[in-house]
DNA sequence: TCGTATCGTTTACGTGTGTAATCGATTGCT
DNA sequence: AGCAATCGATTACACACGTAAACGATACGA
């Protein structure tokens, strides 16, 4: 599990890599009964939405008698990293500081939020660089 | 210039949105000159462009002669403001701190970064919440 | 053995998006 | 007066996506 570059995963098939980064080999299945009640999804949308992701390259599968089981390809951190970063370069010019700006002027950083950040302003000034 | 909710824009309408915020109101064709060479499109496709973002509200034109000129109708921070909270949401849980600490570990953030963001939250906690 | 449940695969269909050509009205030049 | 340039509006078309039904193979119970 290392792959980069897959195709883009869209929104939806998101739902479905985080119920397979939460817990996995799955079957189509268990998949299903994570995701779909939430998200008032059919089993059939779900089937779909995995074999898109098995197209993509995301996911990869392995038979287990009759059906298969299901397990992500690619890492979540590195997921978020990439969307996390698309966002930075494409709103914010690629200034991680200037997203944060933003979330602090839209008040949308909780005392929480802040709390946490600082301590990690911390840890990551305390480890030197790297 | 305030409207809240206006629909979602895409990747291709936020290229024109930005040249419309750089300055305004502007031409479909100095639009087009700003924004059509670095992306490869034609006129004949910014002038789509301009027609979805007036569908969808975003933008908004006065007659000038013949012509029309077209202004933001949505201001940039709004924008910025919830296409990064819907980040936060969808991939963080809406953890403002959590997308900061990924863009933390995946080395994204560089000195300069994080001298801004201590900056930024001294202020923030100066001026105390709100 | 035969129907039925269970899987994955194939097909479907409406909408959004990227990308553009064409059309129709208007205006300006000759 | 008539033709050409210029605009916005209309139409186009392929592909991605959300959402799902239908299909075909297989396995299991009666």
């Amino acid at each position: 599990m290392a792959e980069e570059s897959v195709e883009r995963i869209s929104e939806a098939e998101h739902a479905v890599m985080e119920a397979l980064w939460a817990r996995h080999p799955q079957t189509a299945n268990e998949v299903a009964d994570t995701v779909a009640p939430a998200r008032g999804w059919s089993l059939a949308t779900v089937k779909t939405l995995l074999s898109r992701l098995v197209a993509k390259q995301a996911i990869v599968t392995q038979p287990d008698g009759k059906r298969f089981l299901y397990s992500p390809a690619i890492a979540r951190e590195a997921y978020l990293g990439g969307e996390s970063r698309r966002l930075v370069d494409r709103l914010f010019g690629g200034s991680a500081a200037g997203l944060f700006a933003h979330l602090a002027e839209a008040e949308a950083l909780s005392d929480k939020d802040l709390d946490q950040i600082e301590a990690l302003l911390k840890t990551i000034r305390k480890e030197g660089g790297q």
